[in-house]
DNA sequence: CAGCTATATATCGACAGTCGTACTATCCTC
DNA sequence: GAGGATAGTACGACTGTCGATATATAGCTG
């Protein structure tokens, strides 16, 4: 099985899921203060990606309340999201890696001919 | 400036240009290998996201040559591009070490409390 | 020499995931 | 009672990728 690309919200979603069941509207406060406040998640695209990875085993329901008369519904990741996870989290991992190498190969060959900077 | 979220086939591209200007087939195979064969860059978007990089500053034209009766358009990084390349990169990893972190940290909650598993 | 593969670029409709916006509704604070 | 935070629903628009088709040259195989 080969794990193809997944998006940046869609990520956040599931690393917010990885330390515990949540609702949707704490899955946003979350994935913004576990991204530094980089990532967020706008409401159309939360529950899009809820129902999405619902419907591909990555995250299962885990049941509705109502608090303070407004209704949660409440989300886990299952195994499969979580190794999906590990995956994608290795994927990226390693990608960077790949391009700083790639970077750092170009930063001694400019270094080392001058006259390619300004050719 | 904050960085958008950039797609995978974007960023092989990138990478791809970060040790050497190449033109476009060749960036194709390069960018096979440097993923380990994982990433296949399809045709139309190689030269979709050329165009698009180049009208973003983070790529430019390098040169045309005719090969054994073949156009080779070549294609570099500049500085931008790589700059570019050097925050997605870094993002990335970041990314993967924060999911990292929560999927550990969710392997201890599901050891410490057994009962979690089968609810 | 016909057919296939590899090299090399161009183009275009379809699709998926995200964005942006607007809507409903409750609770709390000024 | 206006405004803001909480909580969810709905939908049209946009962007980058995919998949397919096209053109052309070179080299190999049957």
């Amino acid at each position: 099985m080969t794990t193809t690309e997944m998006r940046e919200p869609t990520f956040f979603v599931l690393a917010s899921l990885a330390d515990g069941r949540k609702h949707g509207y704490g899955i946003i406060k979350d994935a913004a203060e576990l991204s530094d406040g980089r990532v967020s998640l706008k409401v159309g695209t939360l529950y899009a990606a809820l129902e999405r990875l619902q419907s591909e085993g990555l995250v299962a329901a885990a049941g509705d309340e109502i608090v303070a008369g407004r209704l949660r519904r409440y989300f886990e990741l299952t195994e499969s999201g979580a190794a999906s996870l590990a995956d994608e989290s290795e994927r990226q991992a390693l990608n960077a890696q790949r391009a700083r190498a790639r970077l750092s190969s170009r930063a001694i060959r400019v270094a080392g001919s001058p006259q390619a900077v300004t050719p």
